[in-house]
DNA sequence: GAGATATTTTGAAAGGTTTCAAACGAGTTC
DNA sequence: GAACTCGTTTGAAACCTTTCAAAATATCTC
């Protein structure tokens, strides 16, 4: 590969000059300008990203950590990064931290040698980001944290309103005649399984209906949970009619239960999930979610990256992004209720986009 | 973040000796390497990947190229990679060529200036990445091609036994009885895809049928193509009792198309993809699959580099994986048959595992 | 214990860029 | 025509490692 000091000598100028062209960093003649342009052109000239980041003391590297990319929710974020991140001249090091908070730590200690310009991260469980994070901004290198929040975190973050996708979720049950509301909620340290349970919850109050501690299963957020959890619901007395699932994969595990159970849904059980997974389209029946945007996340969080890398100095943003509820065939009335107020299958509730900002 | 010479100077020695220890190139005496590892631990001193790339010419990281991390196939490709590489200190810059060959160029010359260790390429449409990797290994980067070739590839690479999962899938549907097939193939510049049709024009041939060529309908693979391909197989006369899905998106394309006009799968039409993607259980009827290991694909290509990186400079590899075919409930004898050999749920054929090596 | 040899440690160069102070050249002013 | 400006260009240092030849030290042999 061709380097600076050849560019230079091809067009008879210094080192320096070239430099200058390559980043506007000074006034350069034309005709000199032109020549070096030409120059690094004939010689298909790239600067070396290393030697660049080596003396700039900053990459154009962007480590984004997340949980696992084999999760179906994550591709969508990485790749909503990936695009802003590109076509602003940057570049995404992904690492995978299977919610390990150890291996979390490894790979924020290791991206730290690469000088990266800044971090996007989906916090592993039991995350250690916010300690961490502040000995990177001391190196002036921003951190964004998505999707759900380490304890303390008071740096730049993008989330779901989770709360109020839960309550509506909720509330769509309530109205559709169920009383009888189970849920199964992921880990309860995750801020975004919290939320949705909170969301829950207050949909619960407002109807005045009595939420017994039994009917709130925790678990974690794959479909081996959903199952289980689903398997000790069915078993109460009175049996829940409908079922809000703190993620599309506990709602998967849930149908699976359900039908293994000998019941229907949604003639017995209704279900709601959340994410609106690509799947959730193609189950059968097919699963009513609260979407949420994880392409939007990632998106957001680069752009937020970007703009303190290029010198934002305000306070911290917290992006909430709108949820929207698909309702599909998983979601009825009640067994035995009069059935007025069939599922319309579609779309409803508000349009998604950037929603409140809460600073 | 501390430096080498700071190392050295707490422990008394010459940066020379600092790097030896660290990278054992050469024997130090034990109580001064004791007074190196020492002071490296105080000081929580990481060498400077940017600084080790730039002297050595190569850093530890490596460029992996795909069409499109939201496509649910490659994730797992991905993550298998990252495993290797992780577990072998390698780093995984991601990019994204949505199939695109300009933007796979832009990556290929991008990822040069970081002088990545190897490279692991998923081709694009009409790639021209075997021009690219020549020069790539001239400056001895590795480079590995997956799941599917370019032109005149003659490097290293890992692919999925195309020919023989479509062939045992289409050899199950004959054996279930029907005689009418019909197979909806992805692009054929695709080596894959290709492959695909191969297999089930092999088995169709085996079994004396004659195959109309509109009943080969090419397109892209995704659920759209998937869609309306079918919907032009569905009006041919006679129409065909079961349909062959170069991948699962089609498949499932196909499967919407077949409930769209008012027939059933699979009383009316049998179905099999190829992919066993996540969500083949969970649709209605359940997709019947060729299942490849996305995840063994990318592990495999990631050894194939490291060996390569550690010194093996045999003949180019050509690792072929097996594939096994995975029937659910999309499968069925044709309408009017004599209804013996029903679906049987669950798997069949032969293990998974790395078959055969054409060298 | 001197000389020779083997082992360990050192110092400096090199890798490709950016950046800053200094040098340069062409106008301008008196 | 000397002294000054102003706008361009240059050269060298710095970023942090690795590596190689050379220097320093330890070990061995007689």
């Amino acid at each position: 590969m061709a380097n600076m000091k050849e560019i230079a000598k091809m067009a008879r100028v210094s080192l320096g000059t070239v430099s200058h062209v390559l980043n506007n960093s000074a006034v350069v003649r034309e005709p000199v300008r032109l020549r070096v342009l030409e120059a690094v052109q004939a010689a298909g000239y790239q600067p070396s990203q290393l030697a660049r980041g080596l003396r700039r003391d900053k990459t154009n590297m962007i480590g984004m950590i997340i949980p696992d990319i084999t999760n179906p929710f994550f591709p969508a974020v990485v790749r909503g990064a990936e695009d802003v991140a590109f076509s602003n001249g940057y570049r995404l090091i992904l690492c995978n931290t299977d919610n390990d908070h150890s291996k979390e730590l490894v790979h924020l200690n290791e991206l730290r040698t690469y000088l990266p310009a800044g971090l996007i991260v989906i916090p592993s469980n039991f995350s250690d980001l916010t300690t961490q994070a502040e000995s990177y901004r001391r190196a002036g290198t921003g951190v964004v944290c998505i999707d759900r929040l380490p304890k303390n975190w008071s740096g730049d973050s993008v989330t779901a309103d989770n709360e109020e996708g839960a309550y509506n979720a909720t509330r769509c049950l309530l109205q559709f005649g169920h009383t009888k509301l189970a849920t199964i909620t992921g880990p309860l340290h995750l801020t975004n399984a919290k939320e949705r349970l909170d969301g829950f919850k207050r949909a619960m109050r407002e109807a005045r209906l009595h939420l017994a501690p039994e009917y709130v299963q925790e678990t974690t957020f794959d479909k081996q949970g959903g199952y289980s959890k689903t398997l000790i619901l069915l078993r109460l007395i009175p049996r829940p009619t409908a079922i809000f699932a703190g993620n599309d994969m506990i709602a998967l595990g849930a149908l699976l239960a359900i039908r293994e159970a000998g019941l229907r849904c949604p003639e017995d059980i209704s279900l709601i999930g959340f994410d609106d997974l690509d799947l959730a389209e193609t189950t059968n029946p097919s699963l009513s979610s609260v979407s949420q945007s994880g392409y939007q996340l990632g998106t957001t969080a680069a752009r937020i990256l970007l703009d303190r890398l290029e010198g934002d100095k305000g306070p911290a943003k917290h992006l909430v992004l709108e949820t929207t509820l698909k309702i599909r065939h998983s979601v009825a009335a009640p067994p035995g209720a009069p059935r007025r107020n069939r599922a319309s299958k579609g779309r409803r509730s508000t349009k998604p986009g950037l929603a409140e900002e809460r600073a």
